[in-house]
DNA sequence: ACTCAGTTCAAACATGTGTTTAAAATAACG
DNA sequence: CGTTATTTTAAACACATGTTTGAACTGAGT
């Protein structure tokens, strides 16, 4: 376990916790229990370890994710809008596999992104992972080609929030979920349940203005 | 103008725009022009201050919005789900009316204090404003009595989740839709465009796990 | 054994943070 | 007016932040 990767596991899961504003170096190295100056030395600065805990992340998911969406769209017949976006669901729990925990630290952190340091992440997403945006909205627009490309701007914008809040307070909503209505219930089971939510979202009827 | 009010208001404007955590007490305070100890004077510290800023809104919008909601359900016939969300619409876009850019900074907030601090505002909306959201189940019960409390707790916060990020980088969303379609894009549109999608997201057919 | 790049380390740096203090200024009241 | 109470002010406090420094250490390669 090399000094690298223990800061990077350290700052994912405080990241994903308590958000990039709201973790210190200290924290992170006293953590990963390696030296402060470790950070500035491996990475150069906070913001770059920001970019290297996301890459971690996007490099392994946006290539699965692309192709999935991309071989939906390869049939003829095209896909509905809920297999759109259970095409995202592999991709993510495979994140589970890479790591611990991953899922779930993936999604907090893109929430932590998108409202932290404002803006910052949707530059980092649009510029760096363009190919898993385009072939979204690509999908997007096979299952459902009435929709201008407006509205599916704004859709997806929505979607976006939809999950990533979702996710980003997931913890704290499966504990309540568990508690009041008696049930086992993970990060997969809130996945599923998101599903149908952003599908029909997606889905709805085209509104007058 | 008083200090309190000035410091109120430098404090919305800034809180919206950073963030909690991104808002520090002296940038409040220099562009309120009062002095740095008045914050714990008046309101006895920055957590004090935060709670003060969301109650200012709170206060008007919370009744008006029960309100709404009550009348909705008393008719005879169920609401549509379309018909609960355009409830919140004039309580909201009221906001306006008070405070100049009163609907996009409380709707901004809303969305910082779910992600900075984390669960603060869950709790505070929970405890001190109870009214609302249990007459807002009641009226998505109503009109979707097929839902499940637990596939309504989780839809509803679901839509919070759209809302409020929605709103919290609608700013930026509304800068980039008024340059790439060319026409003119404000805070109620984004509202308008939001509705179906919420309506559509909770009256999603219910997904068997 | 010596060198030298790569890495770790304790310490300091400069700056920013929320909060407190005690004196000065202002307002309110008899 | 004079005497309270309220408010404002500048200064300091104690601590946390990201970053930099220069010396110590490590492990190959020659």
């Amino acid at each position: 376990m090399t000094t690298k990767t223990k800061i990077l596991d350290a700052a994912e899961q405080l990241f994903a916790e308590h958000g990039f504003n709201g973790t210190s170096l200290r924290e992170i190295t006293s953590r990963a229990e390696v030296n402060l100056a470790a950070v500035n030395y491996h990475f150069g600065s906070k913001r770059e370890l920001i970019k290297a805990v996301m890459s971690r992340f996007l490099d392994v998911l946006s290539p699965r994710l692309s192709l999935a969406l991309v071989k939906l769209c390869e049939d003829e017949t095209p896909p509905t809008l809920v297999e759109v976006f259970t095409a995202f669901v592999e991709p993510l729990l495979h994140l589970n596999d890479v790591k611990e925990n991953g899922t779930s630290n993936f999604l907090q952190l893109l929430g932590r992104g998108y409202s932290d340091s404002q803006g910052f992440l949707r530059w980092f997403l649009t510029t760096q992972y363009p190919d898993v945006i385009s072939s979204f909205v690509n999908a997007v627009k096979k299952a459902y080609p009435k929709l201008t490309r407006e509205e599916i701007f704004w859709r997806l914008h929505f979607t976006m929030g939809t999950v990533v809040f979702a996710m980003s307070s997931s913890d704290a909503l499966i504990d309540i979920a568990i508690n009041d209505f008696d049930k086992k219930t993970d990060i997969s089971d809130v996945i599923k349940r998101v599903i149908p939510y952003v599908a029909a979202g997606v889905g709805a009827p085209i509104y007058k203005m």
